[in-house]
DNA sequence: CGTCGCCAGATTGGATCCGATTTAAGTCCA
DNA sequence: TGGACTTAAATCGGATCCAATCTGGCGACG
């Protein structure tokens, strides 16, 4: 055999689904408020509708879609309320993260977070491949997380958001792109001096400033 | 017909399931590190194994149980580090539930409060009606929330932790339970009065308080 | 005597099928 | 012409059935 993905055993049909699923939201193939369909999925993945109503369930708990009982599954619709609620529970949880990941990170990690922040500045005005390294970034500055929980909450935070994070970026300034920048380039370096106390700080602010701008853009949200 | 429950149609069996095995795992029946199968759920509720497979994946998701490829489904088993770390969680979100609270707080939810409080305060001593009325006492401090999604956080919280917390309670000396009513009644106050900032801290520190006890008490967690 | 491999029972994963509910079109009547 | 009722198609929820995988015990071999 070729090689098999050095399984142990198969992979669940649910994981995949998940994961496919999860990936539709994320690159905006499937807008929020777009209805999924179980036969749809099922037959686009060549499975049963089983393993497709388990990966809806797991997702609607990751706060990606929403079910409602005998009607069916939409990608999840967040009004500026819940958005902006998501934007202060990350303010309270990654500085949270970005502490209980400092001491820990490996020389590979470090040299992940200096590449890719060379990475997002690179991209400075590419609105699509900016948004993905901005990501990639921030997560890779929690990488020292040790248990899962806590990175499983943030990232989940960003997919949820993903889809919004897309149009409010589109509004982005030149001045915009600099600013982020610059608080990336001190957060990148608080990292890898090990300033632990003022990466929360500068996290924190970074998170704030995104929720305070997006009240210029309420009408994004109206549909 | 009598009353029907107010339904907009029948509740899935899921969401039964789910709540069945949630309850289960909660009072302390189903202890962590047991094995849940399939087939004796389904039994024992009357359904199939299909709603109850639904049921296990979301409660996977919200960190009740942990599901093994092929294996099967355990009640989640906690370590002194996963625990201290929803506990540092706990110490972020909880004071800002309390804020995004106490401000939409109505006559009746602050009645629930002081009622509660009272509840507490006369089952000092007693562990199982103590832990119980703890929790919701502290719920009902969030009780004007807005938007679902961070309290359904905490209380996954509280729920994933709560054979714990009933293991550590036992140790309890009456100057623990005095302190701890102390703590209870000045949160209270702040959310009467609506010091939205005090009550913050006093809520951190109380969470804080409880995870450095924690630490006396290491060798609860080996197993 | 311990370890590895093999076989049977138990348990999970997935597919197909059927009944129940929702949704939407179409019709009737005011 | 417009709204409410009826009916039919689409879709979901759940049950049963079958295949794939894991667990535990037995025996053979080193």
């Amino acid at each position: 055999m070729p090689d098999e993905a050095s399984a142990p055993g198969r992979e669940p049909m649910t994981q995949v689904v998940a994961r496919s699923l999860r990936d539709a939201i994320h690159s905006g193939e499937l807008e929020p408020g777009a209805r999924v369909r179980q036969e749809t999925v099922a037959a686009e993945l060549g499975v049963s509708r089983i393993p497709v109503r388990e990966a809806l369930r797991q997702l609607e708990s990751e706060g990606l879609v929403v079910i409602v009982p005998n009607s069916g599954a939409k990608v999840a619709v967040l009004d500026f309320e819940e958005y902006a609620e998501i934007y202060k529970m990350r303010e309270r949880l990654e500085p949270l993260a970005f502490g209980e990941s400092v001491g820990r990170l490996t020389d590979e990690q470090k040299d992940d977070i200096t590449r890719l922040l060379a990475e997002l500045e690179a991209e400075t005005g590419n609105a699509q491949a900016y948004l993905e390294a901005d990501r990639r970034f921030h997560l890779a500055c929690y990488a020292g997380v040790a248990t899962p929980r806590l990175l499983k909450m943030i990232v989940d935070f960003w997919n949820t958001t993903q889809r919004y994070r897309r149009i409010l970026i589109a509004t982005f300034s030149p001045d915009d792109y600099e600013l982020n920048n610059f608080e990336h380039r001190l957060i990148a370096e608080a990292a890898l001096n090990g300033s632990v106390r003022r990466g929360e700080d500068l996290i924190r602010m970074h998170i704030e400033r995104s929720r305070f701008r997006l009240a210029h853009h309420r009408d994004l949200f109206n549909r």
